[in-house]
DNA sequence: GTTTCGGCTGTAAACGTTTCCGGGAGTCTC
DNA sequence: GAGACTCCCGGAAACGTTTACAGCCGAAAC
């Protein structure tokens, strides 16, 4: 810029100005444009954020940039992201308390403008990393009631409910269920979910038509395989789609029909679900939606860190497909 | 800082020097990190770069985010910026060549200290953004020879002949193609292994049997409704995995056994062709082998500039699975 | 006892912008 | 024709670090 502003002849003062587009006499803007145009003039988004004290960049946290429900969480955020002038930094942490808490901790440094985070578990380090955090964070799921942060969460107790009752109504009475580990909260709430709509329905618990894997695919497979040794359901749920089509693919190669023989429903309502074989219903937590409430949550609080926390909500629903269409038995 | 000499009565140069552990008596030393402490300092680090000339961000640049194959590479590519105590700034281009070379220009603002990019159509936009980048650029995929940039390639005309020559010894005569659009890189370069591979076994090429659509799983579907309705192939080969699950579910619902009747095979080797029923044989082009090296290529560059341009290839390897499998007939 | 050396320290410049402030020139109004 | 007002402009400070340089002091060497 010095070079611009010597070339032009003008103070770099001036030069910033017209290169910002604040006013100018023709004359000044004209050469310093030239001048620009000339040396191939472009800033430095370091020295503007050091001034600015904004990096305009956000910051998404979760835990496997695999798992289709976190890609789509990551196009709604980008998407918004990307409008507002912004790009987007992203973290895998694994599901690990400490990459996380670390990487709340790091936002200390400034390096970016905020955080959009989903953590699997919550912690009390999270949450005081979090209320120590000079830049904003807005939470993805669940999240202790008094904690003032924005968040932005479903009712995944009530997302499993749809589900038993539509199996239900399909007149599925040994319903299974692969879950992640209990020790997450979508796990524990989906475990708490599924016993209690059981309960609501007048079926009794049968433990051995319960398993517990982690969220990926190959544990769903493996836990359904564990689960069609004990037992044979007539319909399974799959706390999310990977082990949903995992559980296809055990319950496929168990040589049994999916819906005849056993209906499945998977939750998250990814992708993943329209490209199984027969396709597979699944309940829908609104990823796409989360995402981007939680970008303009973000947005607004950075807009104005005075705002009072808020929290939102979205529905579930449950898209019914294929593997569980009624009178298919 | 400031306040962190004040409090401990130091200047601010010896309370730098202090927090970067360079020298210092150790009543200095003792002094400042007490005082760093009481006032819980956090280094800014977008003025540390500034003096640095550094970001420590890495960018990455691909078509879609959705897609497993560039999840794959997107983990490689993390797990080694993040070793090096980096972090990657993803960007989704949508395959837009106006996108990429905005993309491309940007560096020049040094946002990043160097960016991994894999286009899927290369322009000379695309070719003069690269040369005319101040920082450092990689790419994934091919480019002509001459172009003086870091890059790591697959041979995908060798990985469709792997994949016919498997085809053609198991009897399959009748073989269909369903490829991406033609004016992309990928595409191109499909096709044309595709061709030369038929010829290679004497095998006349019919144009009923080669169906285009895009990268998708849904084009993929459509394509091979397409394809199906023309002629009956003993075999069909895809262009990458999403499209080959989009086959299989088109195959599926017409009625026909895989790989009894048709054998499946796709390309890229992601974990979708492990997760479909039955799993789909797919020509591995290294996706983390690639992303590890881009990675490791963008590194060595930035470490030292000067060195001369790098080029890598890696091999395609077939992966049969039961899609395909010989004697299934 | 003087010189030399090494270890610490503080001053100040530098990184590349933006922006506040004051001054100068020109225009309008009465 | 003088005052007020507007518009531009340049100087300089500021953002929060790192680091080159020079100065100081005490200890070691002769």
């Amino acid at each position: 810029m010095h070079t611009v502003a010597a070339l032009a002849g003008v103070s770099i003062a001036s030069a910033s100005r017209v290169l910002n587009g604040l006013g100018g006499s023709p004359e000044t803007v004209s050469r310093v444009r030239a001048a620009a145009a000339e040396v191939g003039y472009v800033p430095n988004a370091i020295a503007r954020s050091l001034q600015s004290q904004r990096t305009d960049l956000i910051a998404l946290a979760v835990e496997d940039i695999g798992n289709p429900v976190y890609v789509e969480m990551m196009r709604a955020i980008e998407s918004v992201v990307a409008e507002s002038g912004r790009q987007l930094v992203v973290h895998a942490t694994g599901g690990q308390v400490a990459a996380e808490t670390a990487l709340l901790r790091r936002l200390a440094h400034r390096y970016v403008d905020g955080m959009v985070i989903s953590p699997i578990r919550v912690t009390d380090s999270h949450l005081e990393a979090m209320a120590a955090s000079p830049a904003p964070v807005v939470v993805i799921g669940q999240l202790p009631d008094e904690a003032p942060i924005d968040n932005v969460r479903t009712d995944s107790r009530a997302g499993v409910a749809l589900a038993v009752s539509h199996l239900v109504a399909g007149g599925r009475r040994k319903i299974g269920f692969v879950n992640g580990p209990l020790d997450t909260v979508p796990g524990a709430a989906r475990d708490g979910g599924f016993r209690e709509s059981l309960a609501h329905h007048g079926i009794p618990i049968d433990e051995q038509l319960i398993e517990v894997g982690n969220f990926q695919y190959a544990a769903g497979r493996a836990a359904t395989e564990r689960l069609l040794s004990r037992a044979t359901p007539d319909a399974i749920l799959c706390a999310n789609d990977l082990i949903a089509v995992g559980a296809l693919h055990a319950l496929l190669v168990a040589g049994l029909r999916v819906p005849q023989d056993v209906a499945l429903v998977g939750m998250d309502d990814t992708e993943l679900a329209r490209m199984a074989y027969p396709q597979i219903s699944s309940v829908s937590l609104g990823s796409a939606t989360r995402g981007n409430l939680a970008a303009q949550l973000l947005l607004a609080r950075i807009k104005d860190p005075a705002l009072p926390p808020r929290r939102e909500q979205v529905l579930p629903k449950l898209v019914v497909r294929a593997s569980s269409e009624v009178g298919q038995r």
